[in-house]
DNA sequence: ATTTTACATTTTGTATACAAAGGTCGTTTG
DNA sequence: CAAACGACCTTTGTATACAAAATGTAAAAT
């Protein structure tokens, strides 16, 4: 039997003033990509549209919206006629996405070795100094700076990729593990090295590796907030 | 000043027997899918939802699924408030989305490499062989199978990424180009080679290489079909 | 007692209605 | 004459209404 799907009001009753940024559909695939990625919706469990576009207080057009758009992410499944489920990802899932944006990454990291400039690369140092430094400075912050200097010397359609992995996965990288950040210095080290010395193959692999690395602290997380329990 | 999508009924005023798959969207889906494809929507075409449903015969609701899938596709520019866009896919980004699916798709094949069985790779050759053969068989439904097989041994996460990255991208390979399936016919034969070899690396690098040339023939299919005219 | 079947209820899919933002075009004003 | 303003129209975003499939339930049959 699927578990039923149970909604908490996600503003305890109050409505914060109206920021809509772009529309009520992207609030609504926020909320639910969090309750999955949180483990507070369990795979398998049916998600109910009347439910879910009563807990935020909209009516089901965005949130079917949403829905299809978590589809397309592949954290539901959406079985016509029959409605949302989430899907049930196992921890080789997890692996295996990572797998993938280490190979995506890899290629970006790659061509940043043979094209970013000599100004960038002092970027991606300076950048790199303060996140090894830790003190006063939000490490999740500079480590998406890191990233987003190798990243943008890709190609569009391998940015956009790269945008779509990144969503369907925690975010929050930095309270995964204990000693998390500590590893994420040495692996960015390694790849800032190989760019540095213009080496592509070598920052792939590092990049690749780094990825891996990270897929194993996901599963590790995702562990212990319960997303496997029953 | 951008160009507005005026949309052919696409059913000539008759309408198929009520056969409803899964639900109108992909209907909506599949036909704009292909508007873009083949070049009747040009990149830049602001898409009015109630023109598309019109000509749909359907309401603006499965119209809009269909536009945000698309929008996961990377096909639309959806811009809050004011519409979704055909993207301006240049050449660079088609080479750029077939680059990618090479890296995907070699992961796959070097899975394929160490895992197949012998079974698979018998099946692989038979098929393969047909492929050779040419005469009297779908060649587009003999390449799906063969590459099927590869990737059906690949994990769940990859199988799902690469059925993304087939879809936004024209599917009549056999149209392409003149000797298109001779090219293939031999990159088939060095791909097949390496799994009987359990080469995993080798694989990969040629299945990398034959999307990339997939690729080449695709930007030519694309430009040959108008993509980039005015 | 278990399975089957008819009926009621729930829930999805689609259509329509309504509100508001965006765009258009003419007028006004500097 | 150009720029700015404003009334009007168009189009999007959201809500609601309706139709049909799926699901649950209870009585009937084996």
């Amino acid at each position: 039997m699927t578990e039923l799907a149970v909604f908490p009001d996600p503003y305890q009753g109050t409505r914060p003033p109206n920021r809509r940024r772009g529309g009520l559909a992207d609030d609504v695939v926020l909320y639910v990509r969090e309750q999955i990625l949180t483990g507070a919706l369990k795979p398998g469990t049916k998600i109910d549209q009347e439910a879910l576009a009563a807990a935020l207080d909209v009516s089901r057009s965005p949130v079917r919206e949403a829905l299809v758009i978590l589809g397309q992410e592949g954290l539901l499944d959406l079985i016509p006629r029959r409605g949302a489920v989430v899907a049930d990802l196992t921890p080789e899932d997890i692996v295996d996405h990572y797998e993938l944006f280490g190979v995506v990454a890899g290629r970006a990291a790659a061509i940043a070795a043979d094209t970013l400039s000599e100004d960038e690369i002092e970027q991606l140092r300076a950048i790199h100094d303060r996140f090894v430094d830790g003190t006063n400075d939000d490490l999740s912050a500079l480590n998406w700076a890191f990233h987003r200097i190798i990243n943008r010397s890709a190609p569009r359609r391998t940015r956009w990729l790269l945008r779509l992995l990144e969503r369907s996965v925690p975010a929050d990288y930095y309270e995964f593990t204990d000693g998390w950040d500590a590893q994420a210095v040495q692996h960015h080290a390694a790849i800032l090295e190989a760019i540095v010395e213009r080496n592509a193959e070598e920052a792939r692999r590092r990049m690749e590796h780094h990825l891996h690395e990270s897929g194993m602290a996901a599963v590790d997380h995702l562990e212990r907030q319960g997303f496997w329990e029953d």
